[in-house]
DNA sequence: TGTAATTTGTTGAAAAAGCAACAAAAGTAA
DNA sequence: TTACTTTTGTTGCTTTTTCAACAAATTACA
């Protein structure tokens, strides 16, 4: 890609995030975004439809780079080991301010839904690697373990990170295992 | 000015600076440049000559920050007062590792030149209108504490900063004072 | 030494970015 | 409401930047 391209999409997205960490979505302008950027406002039109399309990139491109740091498996942000996990808590640690505006902003649960779309496939495919053999339907149970690690996630990055990346990951992972679990105790004490 | 223009010529000099930090200027390549400033190499030969041509603009460049932020009078790096060769100081001070790669990186006395070339012709108004009586030939006095100044200056930055900024001026001042006054005092005596 | 690998300048064509100007839309305030 | 200001998209044109390719010069090294 002609590194033109890659300047002025960073430059305007970086823009809209700390844009973003400072006042409402719905207050932000394109001028203000062209000039934060130090782009023309043309180049921003080159680019982006308006101010949704850029944050819709600026939220793929994050998870993307959530998903290539933390997952060997492309493509998804899946709960599919105990080190994946921990090192999604670090990437997020690690740019706390950049995730929580993404999280925070008024009225904007784009990035949270996105994390969680994203997550359910990979839930999917774990289960079905693990071959557990359920009672719960697999959908049930995707839903609500993603439910429940986007909703400590979320919890753990405005909360200012209460606990260690570490800490996190090990009480989260314990849940989730007896989570996966249970259903099979049942069967067997049947 | 072409914002892409400022970006461009930033982006090439700050390369430079932070290469010349790291090895010899003389082992410094176009090819690296254009590469730690994430810019095509033709771009490079576009706004610059060589690289010595890029060094010369970092210089003035920088020198003029350093004259505007310190001193009132336009295009001058004098010792017009006290308070001047405060901020003097404390600009350096703020930049120390900008100022001791240009002092320091090998062979390349060009900015230590540079600096005392532009404070002597500000040493010389500042004689002129203090109308100091001198038996001292104006020119010899300019050339003596303009040299001890820059040295003074130059041992500060590249000592890692020894003293203070507020120190380090009030202790130069002193000196200056004295070595404009001695000529007078010899006057009076006799 | 001689050969290979880099670096250097330069070129031309294509893409991107800049800028100014514009009408239409949206927001503000009297 | 009506005027006024700002923002929004869009357009035409110019400049800068990129990229790839090239021969010449320099450097590295066997």
């Amino acid at each position: 890609m002609d590194r033109r391209i890659k300047k002025s999409q960073d430059a305007i997205m970086n823009a809209l995030i700390s844009l973003m960490a400072e006042k409402e979505f719905e207050k932000i302008t394109i001028n203000e975004i062209a000039d934060c950027a130090n782009v023309n406002r043309g180049t921003v039109y080159f680019h982006y439809m308006d101010k949704y399309h850029i944050l819709d990139c600026c939220i793929e491109s994050h998870l993307e780079q959530l998903g290539e740091g933390c997952f060997p498996v492309e493509g998804t942000v899946a709960i599919d080991s105990k080190t994946s996990l921990l090192r999604t808590f670090q990437l997020m640690e690690k740019n706390a301010d950049l995730y929580t505006t993404l999280l925070t902003n008024k009225g904007l649960p784009a990035f949270r839904n996105r994390l969680q779309e994203i997550m359910i496939e990979g839930i999917h495919k774990q289960i079905v690697d693990n071959n557990i053999n359920l009672k719960v339907h697999k959908d049930i149970l995707a839903q609500f373990l993603t439910s429940a690690t986007v909703g400590v996630i979320e919890w753990w990055i405005i909360g200012s990170m209460p606990y260690s990346a570490e800490d996190i990951t090990e009480q989260l992972w314990t849940l989730l295992e007896l989570n996966q679990m249970i259903p099979v105790h049942i069967v067997k004490i049947d």
